[in-house]
DNA sequence: CTCCAGGGATCAG
DNA sequence: CTGATCCATGGA
């Protein structure tokens, strides 16, 4: 059956922005202020109305419950006192934050954030977008009509090289395999991850084969909401390269040691901003 | 055709 | 420890 929940009183909250700013993958846009979103087991079109201060939730079977939903929007977090504070730091983060005001960070499954960003390595996103469709596909359960939900790791750890990679995931079906294995035997625990300290949490993911140090960092601040982490992918280092350093060439290293001295624990938060600020624009593209 | 993508494992020095 | 190379796949 139909039903619909909606969020009121909104604010630091654009549709567009927090979907678009590189933090989710299965989603795509209906109309304007529209999106379908495949999450928590569910497929949901939201929709932000014009006021902007609502948006309302429509699908089948959503039941009552409403915190679902604030919750993965993450509308308990202060993001006017996280941008008032992030824009004092400096000119550069308050015009990308003026920007993409209406970012927030979803609070998304933890799996979920595993599998997806272990095939987000090199690759493109609409690719990895069309990978975790093919993955949901072969291994997860029918929510309606050709849509499928994210396997569990159970589901998952059912699948052999092979069918892995018939989901066009290459080189990264033995990572996936790997990370349903150590997950399923309990040699990484992920309820134990949100309690332990955030570097402990951290040397637990890269124990997986295929996660290295961005795609953990993107697994602890989507997945975990570890907010001062800063994942350091090529385009984020290219913005903070050409706003910080005029252009010039400092490594992977020195923009991580940049990032976490300067935006301390908001550190995650800011990286959204200038993701989205510097993606939107197309600033700062390839080197040569 | 070549280059590269929200990188990481592996190997060479 | 740092740097080069390889890894599937698809689009520019």
């Amino acid at each position: 059956m139909k039903s619909v929940v909606s969020l009121e009183n909104l604010n630091h909250f654009d549709i567009k922005q927090i979907l678009e700013s590189g933090q989710v993958f299965r989603y795509h846009q209906l109309s304007n202020r529209s999106y379908e979103l495949r999450a928590k087991g569910k497929v949901i079109k939201i929709t932000q109305q014009q006021d902007s201060t609502t948006a309302l939730i429509e699908g089948p079977n959503l039941g009552e419950v409403e915190e679902i939903w604030s919750d993965y929007f993450d509308i308990g977090t202060d993001y006017e006192a996280i941008t008032n504070t992030l824009s004092q730091k400096d000119p550069h983060i308050a015009k990308a934050i003026d920007f993409g005001k209406g970012i927030r960070i979803l609070k998304q499954d933890p799996w979920e954030m595993i599998i997806s960003f272990i095939i987000s390595q090199n690759k493109q996103i609409p690719h990895i977008q069309q990978c975790i469709e093919n993955v949901c596909e072969s291994f997860g359960i029918p929510i309606e009509e050709g849509v499928y939900a994210f396997p569990t790791p159970d589901q998952l750890s059912l699948a052999t090289e092979e069918e892995l990679r018939a989901c066009k995931v290459g080189f990264r079906a033995p990572y996936i395999m790997d990370a349903c294995q150590k997950i399923c035997e309990g040699k990484v625990v992920i309820k134990d991850l949100y309690a332990l300290p955030t570097l402990e949490a951290k040397q637990s993911l890269l124990q997986i084969k295929g996660i290295g140090e961005k795609v953990a960092d993107c697994i602890l601040l989507f997945g975990f909401s570890k907010t001062n982490f800063f994942p350091t992918d090529v385009w984020i280092k290219r913005v903070v390269e050409g706003l910080y350093f005029n252009g010039e060439e400092i490594g992977l290293q020195k923009v991580q040691d940049f990032a976490k001295q300067h935006f301390g624990e908001l550190a995650g938060y800011a990286q959204q901003y200038l993701f989205f600020y510097g993606r939107e624009l197309a600033l700062f593209k390839k080197a040569k």
